[in-house]
RNA sequence: UGGGGCGUAGCCAAGUGGUAAGGCAGGGGAUUUUGAUUCCCCCAUUCCCAGGUUCGAAUCCUGGCGCCCCAG
C-alpha cells in the first residue's frame, strides 16, 4: 500500500505542503514521499520542551536529538526545514493542564491537548502563514472526502496503529486543511519506504510514553507543578474501611490495580479518586463496571447536529481507551439535558479526564464522529456503587 | 501458670511421615504515541526455637518461647 497523497494537489510543484516532522520514521517518510512526488515541501519541527532532559532518550519526540534527526532528514531530502520554539505554549496548554488534571483527581491525555492546541491550531495557522495549502503529519489515521465535499477522518488500515483516538478533538475546519498520508499504510511498509528513501532514521524505535516525561516518571513532573497532588491520603474501601495510605492522588487512575500495597483475598482496583479529600477509593473488579458516561468539551463530527443525534439516541461505537476496539453504544441526554453515552455492553476502568471517542462502526475503516472528555461514569444500575457502600 | 487453641513468605493460607499448593502484596519483562488493564516470569533449601524418633519430619515425641480464647 502506498501513501495517500493523491488529494493534496493536482499540481505538486505549485502546491506548498508543510510537514510536521517529529524526527521519527513516520513523519520523515511523509516528507520524503511528498518531496519525491514533486510537492513544495517545507519541514517544520516543533521544539516543545527542555531538550536537555530528553536529548539522549530513544522514543521521545520534539526535543534534543529528535530535532537534529528531523533536520538530517530534511537535508537528505533537500527541503527547507524550520524549528519553531513552542515551548511556552506547550507548557501552558499541555504540561500545565496535565498537572492540573492529575491534581484534580482526573487522568489526562496530554496527546489530545497537544493535538488540539499546539499542533492543529497553532502549527496549522503557521503553515498557512507559510503559504501552505495543507499541513501533513505522520499520524496513522485516514482522511477522505465525503460525498458532500467535506472531509472526515477514518480509522487507519492497520487497526493496531490507529491513532484516531488521539485526534477526536480535531475540528471539521482543521480536518479540511490536514492530510494524513499514512492512514492506509502498514508500519512495516513505512519503514521499507524509509529505507528506500535513504532516510537516516529508518530503524529508529517507535515512540511511546509521554513525550515530555523522559524517564517515564510522570508523577515527578506533576508534583513539581502541583505539590498537592503528591500529598498522602487514605485508601478507603467502598465498604467504608480505611485500608491504608497512598502517596498522592496523582499516582492513581480508575481501574488501577498495581501499587496499592494492600493485601486482601481478592485484588483491589481504584474505583474513585476524591482529590478534595485526598482520598483514593478501592473496591472489587465488579465495581469498575460502567454503563453511562457523562462528557464535556464534545467535538462532534457527525452529519446531523449533536443535539438531534442525542435526542434521537444515535447509535455509535465508542472507544474509552486507545487500545481497545470500539464498543456499541448510543448517544442520549442526561436528566439535565447534557449529552451522555450509554454503553450496551459496559466498560471497565473508565477514568474522568480520559476520552470517549465516537465512531460510526465497530470495525474496519470506521468514520470518526468526534468525542469528549469523560467527566463522570455510572455503573450498571447507576446504584451499584451506592449499594456496595451500604 | 486450670482448661482449650494457635505459631508455614510482607499479609492470608493449604499441607497431619515422603521431600513446602494457592491468593494478595512486591519485583522484572511483554503489550501500549496517555494513564490503566491484561499476559508471562520471579518471589520460603525451609515451616517459632532446641533436642529426639525415623531411611525420611512442617507433619510424631519432649522441652522451651510467643500469641489468642475460656475460666479464675
Amino acid at each position: 500500500m502506498l501513501p495517500d497523497i493523491a488529494d493534496i494537489g493536482t499540481d505538486p510543484a505549485s502546491t506548498r505542503v508543510v510537514v510536521a516532522m517529529s524526527g521519527g520514521v513516520d513523519s520523515s517518510v511523509v516528507a520524503g514521499v511528498l518531496a519525491r512526488a514533486g510537492f513544495d515541501v517545507v519541514g517544520v519541527t516543533l521544539q516543545l520542551y527542555d531538550q536537555g532532559e530528553a536529548a539522549q532518550r530513544k522514543g521521545a519526540c520534539c526535543a534534543g536529538q529528535d530535532i537534529y534527526d528531523a533536520r538530517d532528514v530534511a537535508d537528505r531530502l533537500g527541503i527547507p526545514h524550520y524549528v519553531l520554539d513552542y515551548e511556552s505554549r506547550f507548557r501552558e496548554e499541555v504540561i500545565e493542564r496535565f498537572a492540573q488534571s492529575y491534581a484534580s483527581g482526573f487522568t489526562p491525555i496530554p496527546c489530545v491537548d497537544c493535538n488540539r492546541t499546539v499542533k492543529f491550531r497553532d502549527l496549522l495557522a503557521t503553515a498557512q502563514d507559510l503559504g501552505a495549502s495543507v499541513l501533513a503529519t505522520g499520524h496513522y489515521v485516514a482522511s477522505r472526502g465525503l460525498p458532500d465535499g467535506r472531509r472526515a477522518l477514518f480509522r487507519a488500515a492497520e487497526e493496531g496503529r490507529d491513532q484516531s483516538y488521539f485526534l477526536y478533538a480535531t475540528t471539521e475546519a482543521q480536518i479540511s486543511r490536514l492530510r494524513f498520508p499514512l492512514g492506509s499504510m502498514k508500519k512495516s511498509d513505512v519503514r521499507a519506504l524509509a529505507v528506500e528513501l535513504g532516510l537516516p532514521i529508518a530503524d529508529k524505535p517507535d515512540s511511546q510514553d509521554i513525550c515530555f516525561v523522559p524517564g517515564g516518571d510522570y508523577a515527578e513532573v506533576v508534583e513539581r507543578l502541583r505539590p498537592e497532588a503528591g500529598e498522602a491520603g487514605d485508601i478507603v474501601h467502598l465498604d467504608g474501611r480505611t485500608l491504608g495510605r497512598h502517596r498522592g492522588v496523582m499516582h492513581y487512575t480508575i481501574g488501577q490495580r498495581k501499587g496499592l500495597g494492600i493485601s486482601t483475598p481478592e485484588p483491589l482496583f481504584v474505583v474513585a479518586i476524591d482529590a478534595a479529600r485526598r482520598e483514593v477509593r478501592v473496591g472489587p473488579r465488579e465495581a469498575l463496571a460502567v454503563r453511562t458516561i457523562h462528557l464535556s468539551d464534545i467535538n462532534w463530527l457527525g452529519d446531523m447536529p449533536l443535539a438531534r443525534a442525542c435526542a434521537e439516541g444515535q447509535e455509535v461505537h465508542v472507544k474509552v481507551r486507545s487500545t481497545r476496539p470500539p464498543t456499541p453504544a448510543h448517544l442520549g441526554l442526561s436528566a439535565a439535558g447534557a449529552p451522555v453515552v450509554h454503553l450496551l455492553l459496559g466498560e471497565e476502568g473508565v477514568a474522568p479526564g480520559q476520552a470517549c471517542v465516537f465512531y460510526d462502526a465497530a470495525s474496519g475503516a470506521a468514520r470518526l464522529l468526534g468525542g469528549g472528555t469523560i467527566q463522570r461514569a455510572e455503573g450498571a444500575a447507576g446504584g451499584l456503587l451506592r449499594a456496595q457502600v451500604a
